[in-house]
DNA sequence: AATGTTAGATACAGTTATGACTCTTAAATT
DNA sequence: AATTTAAGAGTCATAACTGTATCTAACATT
């Protein structure tokens, strides 16, 4: 059986009819990371294999080794850059509430696109690196002040809020609910209950000391 | 080479000095549900495999394949006996911060157990059938009142607090946050952090309107 | 004591992914 | 134009797990 189409084997005259282009660099690598990420987020971190990404990719496994040593780390570039490209743009609505409520409304959309992901977070890649998720996140946010950050330090600027009161875990209160929630219901959070944790549990605690707003 | 040791295969005689006891019925279903569930919280459920279980519980997968068709069915048989047997004993102490505090450290503790069935909860399983952890722990706790809401219940009864402000979502903060930290670390929350929940997000909440505990 | 059940050991075929390796050739570099 | 790099196709050995099956002896039942 080794004698079929001797040396037909050329590559682009076979039966493959390979794209005659090459991608290279960024622009491959890119492509690969992005491949990962679509694939991550369709099938799941469990379901995650470098086959799979290839193939999505249109290239060959070798080509994802020659980076990425294994599927975790492969994963994990894919998580890196897309939070990287994940650019919110800041609401500056004038009063802290609105802003709040802005952001809580972006993440709890992207959370529920990419709630897939979060599979990512429980499996055997920490288990054998030790590594967390909020490890991950604080990497992938490594010095940026993130948009949260931004708009409550606004808040304080206005003299909204008195910067005493905003423990780190208060001010990050909101979005760890958010994400508690996503997780719990793989989907995104109802309005009704972002507005419930800005209104009945970060605002009561942020103005804890202070008259009702007007 | 398949005359090597012909016929010398008699068990017990062999290599293997098998224990001469076996367990049966009832004491070996809970031998293999144990099992599973140690392996469930060691290793994640991307990790759970028949011939892991098999190779704690000292048996073979023949066994386990008997009464379990598959490792989902396992998973889901291990921590059906789990919850069951997780009877939490309900703390009281006169005072809603105390008996809400014993509850969140005993939860803390417990977290490789949160870890590990949440893996279950995530993986592909439930890709499929679209169940969520919030839908599955519903039907879990079923009926039976929660420890929590117990000791929740005794301080409304107590006058300490006022059921009109303990909306659900509050009910639920420090349990959530709880959670929220352990999935987000991967290891136990650290007292302070319960403290912190407690004394500065809880009872903040809870007592808006009275004033402070003496 | 004889009989039936089944735990536990072992073997096997089939599947899937890994990771290392060829080889050709498109694209970049010189 | 010549040379180097590496994309992309493909092969192969290895490993892990699945699910089934076979066999024996330890237990329960009679």
């Amino acid at each position: 059986m080794p004698s079929k189409e001797i040396s037909t084997n050329r590559p682009g005259s076979g039966r493959t009819p390979r794209p005659a282009t090459r991608r290279r660099g960024t622009q491959l690598e890119v492509a690969l990371l992005d491949a990962a990420w679509a694939e991550l987020t369709e099938v799941g971190y469990s379901a995650f294999t470098m086959e799979g990404v290839a193939t999505r990719a249109k290239t060959s496994r070798a080509v994802l080794y020659r980076r990425w040593s294994n599927r975790s780390s492969l994963a994990i570039a894919a998580i890196r850059r897309q939070t990287k490209l994940a650019v919110v743009d800041i609401p500056d609505t004038g009063t802290l509430r609105d802003d709040v409520l802005a952001l809580l409304r972006h993440a709890s959309a992207r959370f529920g696109e990419v709630a897939g992901v979060f599979s990512f977070l429980i499996a055997d890649h920490f288990n054998e690196t030790g590594m967390s998720a909020a490890v991950l996140r604080e990497r992938a946010l490594a010095g940026e002040p993130t948009a949260w950050q931004i708009v409550l330090d606004r808040a304080v600027a206005r003299g909204e809020i008195d910067p005493d009161v905003l423990s780190p875990r208060i001010a990050s209160l909101p979005l760890d609910l958010v994400r508690h929630d996503v997780i719990m219901n793989r989907s995104s959070v109802p309005d009704k209950t972002l507005v419930e944790i800005v209104d009945r549990i970060f605002l009561p605690l942020v103005f804890a000391d202070r008259p009702r707003r007007p």
